[in-house]
DNA sequence: TATCAACGGGAAATCGATTTCGCAGAGGTG
DNA sequence: CACCTCTGCGAAATCGATTTCCCGTTGATA
């Protein structure tokens, strides 16, 4: 083990003290210029390296700020990761990111190891498997101990803090507006199990579009999908439908790659027989024949928001101002799997 | 600012010193059972949580490993890191996640967080911006550092660390294998820029695989493409080849999807007219149409095995022993883009 | 009764920085 | 000459834990 360069050690090897070192690299002008730069140098050469534990534990703050996500390998919240990373590089703070990998355990325990120290707020989308459980002492937890918290996507309103989330509801109900106009009555949905707070909205907006054309909700056309089991197996009843219907709206981007699979397997012409519009998070949309029509979420922006409310929580801008809660636009991305509006 | 709770703060409120607070916490016996019990009770009341820092900054340790991924919107790597955190997590660690976002200087930076006291070991993926550049006094400082390192994915070798890598070249072997046996003799390589790693292994393993069959390389078959421009631009000149090859393989995903996107909008069928095999990296080669028949590289398997070698290194199960380099095996799955073998 | 071990707990050093305060000596002023 | 003010640096407290060493009791033993 190599002795590490540490203020001691400098201090120690120039006969100065450490405080005089401390100083001398903040370039505080107590200490006379020469001596200064004789640490400074001296420092540079030996490629001193402030440990930043100390530094954090004796400033009580470490200009970093931690990410909780669910699932790592969705593209969306990879998306929503590279918003984080650049907002908060552009303030000056540096991100690390957990996984709870949707589980309760693994998202209290990376929020114990985040906020035992060494973060100054904690961005968090939460995980399904705690929406599941219902449990959310956790969370209230790091209020109360008083670390700025931001909850993006995967939200929960009764939690005291700033909220980011996509227009679920907005694009939901656009997306089978835009079905409905273009001709198609009988729709499916295919969503997430309804304990998911976005696969509520998302539901949500499907029936106020059907609602405002006065198309009667039929549960038998609604269907909630375990991603824990095979969507293939799941999603294949659809298609036993009788009669079919003429449009899908899928929560999810795999709902409809897998639609449309399944549906050029059984010979059902897209759009014609079938038109299918996806919320999207990946990049699959785009390479599928035909290519998928898709609510595009901007996580970009949502990581950007996200980071940006936090570090203003951080930095206090507007102390105890109330908690804001951003809705981040959807867009409705028009490819090939949707009939061409007749107008 | 509410107070915090902290082992001085138990102490005084009841009555006792510090270090009996820190041993009855720890269930050391040379505190009365009476006092343990009542220490640990008062402490789970207050929800005492230790700060990881000051643990850290006198245990010289603490349990957590780096990562630094180049990008995180890669699917790839978004498996790979999934690998890491389980490993991880297995073995007592906990995995904290930074982007280099393909910058050096980033990935300077992320470094240097990770390394200033936080980390036990550094898993890294080295950015393309950096082997572009070709600097690594930065790694070989870990090194100095005494920081357990291992590379994976991109690596170099002249680094001394453990590394691990998919087999690049023996995938592009058998892929470019495969396409000559299925009767394909002009074979395109869509390839990444000649500086990165992977990108020339990938080409060595086609060249080979041309070789053995006596096939000449022919430089007008090679695409190299910059990720940073337009990707149909890049990919069209394949279709403008004289004649054309009856086969493309392409060092990623999404060059193939592109190219199917091109050669169906060119009314060339797949894959009579044209094979093609990817690298895959994502999720679009099961759901495009003709579904890709791909070089699947296990980037679970490489996550795993990557923490693995790093928690190893850092407990130092075997001192002094020699670094190691560890190929984990691709698969070739065979899709609709490719013709049925003919025996 | 003197000695000693075991027991139970506390004081203090330590990890690596920051920051407040204090102090010695130089120089200026009346 | 007495007093004051800078200037330039160091001592020490602090952040929150861990860990070593030390000390006062108690009860057992010779």
């Amino acid at each position: 083990m190599k002795p590490k360069v540490t203020m001691k050690s400098i201090a120690n090897e120039l006969g100065v003290s450490v405080s005089t070192v401390s100083k001398a690299l903040k370039d505080n002008p107590r200490i006379s210029k020469e001596l200064r730069k004789k640490i400074q140098a001296f420092s540079k050469l030996l490629d001193y390296q402030p440990d930043a534990r100390a530094i954090s534990l004796r400033k009580q703050s470490s200009k970093v700020i931690g990410v909780v996500i669910p699932e790592i390998t969705n593209h969306f919240f990879t998306t929503v990761i590279k918003g984080i990373d650049f907002a908060t590089k552009k303030r000056g703070y540096q991100a690390i990111i957990c996984l709870s990998n949707e589980s309760y355990n693994e998202e209290v325990k990376s929020i114990n190891l985040l906020t035992s120290g060494s973060i100054d707020g904690l961005l968090l989308s939460i995980a399904s498997g705690t929406q599941k459980k219902g449990i959310y002492e956790h969370l209230f937890d790091i209020k109360n101990a008083e670390i700025p918290l931001v909850l993006f996507d995967r939200t929960e309103d009764f939690i005291a803090c700033d909220i980011v989330k996509a227009d679920d509801v907005g694009g939901a109900y656009n997306a089978t507006k835009t079905l409905i106009e273009s001709g198609c009555k009988r729709i499916a949905l295919i969503n997430f199990e309804s304990y998911i707070n976005i696969g509520k909205e998302r539901k949500m907006g499907y029936g106020m579009a059907l609602n405002e054309y006065g198309i009667e909700e039929d549960n038998t056309l609604i269907f909630e999908v375990d991603e824990d089991k095979n969507l293939y197996d799941q999603i294949e009843p659809v298609f036993d439908l009788d009669p079919l219907p003429n449009a899908i709206f899928a929560a999810k981007e795999d709902f409809a790659a897998i639609a449309i699979k399944l549906a050029l397997k059984k010979g059902i012409k897209i759009p014609d027989e079938l038109a299918i519009i996806s919320f999207v998070n990946g990049l699959i949309s785009e390479y599928t024949s035909p290519s998928i029509s898709a609510v595009v979420q901007h996580g970009y922006n949502m990581g950007k928001m996200a980071a940006k409310l936090l570090i203003d929580r951080i930095e206090n801008k507007t102390p105890g101002s109330p908690y804001e809660t951003k809705v981040i636009a959807t867009k409705l991305k028009l490819r090939d799997s949707v009939k061409k509006q007749n107008n």
